[in-house]
DNA sequence: TGATTTATACCGACCGGTCGGTATGTAATC
DNA sequence: GATTACATACCGACCGGTCGGTATAAATCA
């Protein structure tokens, strides 16, 4: 486990993943991130084999955090309830409670932020690769909201025809924007109300009429 | 009208505004910019304290735009309609209609974009008036759509509790969001998807139980 | 067991190129 | 003849990346 050389490695990682979510991706450089871990460019290139490949580690370590995150409370929802809308509004509240931490934890300073978004403009300045890993994250959470949605169709008809994949997609669209309103506003409350907003449009969308039990959201 | 000036300083401003849409922020350089109007650096800092001062000027034009197509939608759909429902939903189809229309017109070339979803995460490296911009710019949706919230609320009384501006804020969001989605997917069609669910959130949002008329949605 | 080789992990000087920015000159226009 | 609207030449800082070298620990061999 973890050879010496791995810790290093992370340490890196970790601190251009700092640098980018302070002061953005214009600022990371390698003189900066060496500063920050104090080491050399000796060890930065015994590690990574360019600066692109240190942003394609990056991207892959955030893309399996953020396909894990979505598995995790899915898997938890699915604990504690049979049926697939309360599963899926269950997961959603999950997703919120974790929003509304972070929101919390950072009082101000370093507002939380997403590398996909960041990146999501400068696909052709980097590595193909980078674009194949976020799609691949797309996908994946595309494919398990879908999949939830499926078996909430086969029980409530949705109250206006919506295309399903959209509205799966519309999770991660939603994280994106959330993030980016959030660094615009200053304000890390953000993401959490429009997380919100998504589950209330999930509730409505599915709740038959009969039951206007108005649950209020969160 | 338009001095001999002013012409070359839009040149330079639309020259900067297609790299940076084209090619990220990252490429947006000086140099890169007078190569494409044929222009050198005597020109750009004739009309340019800095490049700082450029990105400002962008920023400033952008959020001009912004602000306009807003009020233009609102404005048009409030002729088509009394109910402000209606209006709202005549509005958001609007915008709708227009983004079918980008999204056709580039068969897969250089994908729309916000410039404030690209420095949304730079924000600390540039000139505070940047975030001013993009702060009124916000507000103002937000203000504009918050106005008609609260006159449809008078007549349709929401079905779940949800934060008015919050839900204002969530058009941005969408719009921002949806731009990301289009660029990690290569797909111009993500940003329409995303409008749409928008719109049907609003619509089964304020719709009273009983009109379960399920218009769908464009 | 001690000597020697080898792989791992890192240092720091240096390179060519690009960056934003400046100083100076000049041709056209009012 | 001053102001406008550029062009040209150049600067220093910083960029990503290379390279020769080194300390240490593990593996190999006598």
């Amino acid at each position: 486990m973890a050879k010496r050389g791995e810790v290093t490695k992370e340490k890196i990682l970790d601190a251009a993943h700092g640098i980018i979510m302070e002061k953005g991706l214009l600022t990371m450089s390698l003189d900066r991130v060496l500063e920050k871990t104090g080491l050399t460019k000796g060890a930065f290139f015994y590690h990574f084999k360019s600066k692109d490949d240190l942003i394609c580690a990056l991207m892959g370590r955030h893309a399996q955090t953020e396909s894990t995150i979505l598995d995790q409370v899915v898997e938890r929802a699915a604990k504690m309830s049979r049926d697939p809308l309360q599963q899926l509004l269950i997961a959603m509240s999950l997703l919120i409670e974790e929003a509304e931490e972070v929101a919390e934890v950072s009082p101000g300073d370093p507002n939380p932020g997403c590398l996909f978004g960041l990146y999501a403009y400068e696909l052709d300045s980097f590595l193909p690769e980078i674009r194949d890993i976020m799609q691949e994250t797309a996908m994946h959470w595309r494919e398990v909201l879908r999949n939830q949605f499926n078996r909430i169709g086969a029980t409530y008809p949705p109250r206006l025809a919506v295309d399903l994949d959209g509205l799966a997609d519309n999770l991660l669209a939603t994280y994106e924007g959330g993030l980016i309103m959030g660094r615009m506003l200053g304000d890390p409350q953000q993401l959490v109300i429009h997380l919100r907003n998504y589950r209330a449009f999930v509730e409505l969308l599915f709740t038959p009429p009969a039951e206007e039990t108005a649950i209020p959201a969160t």
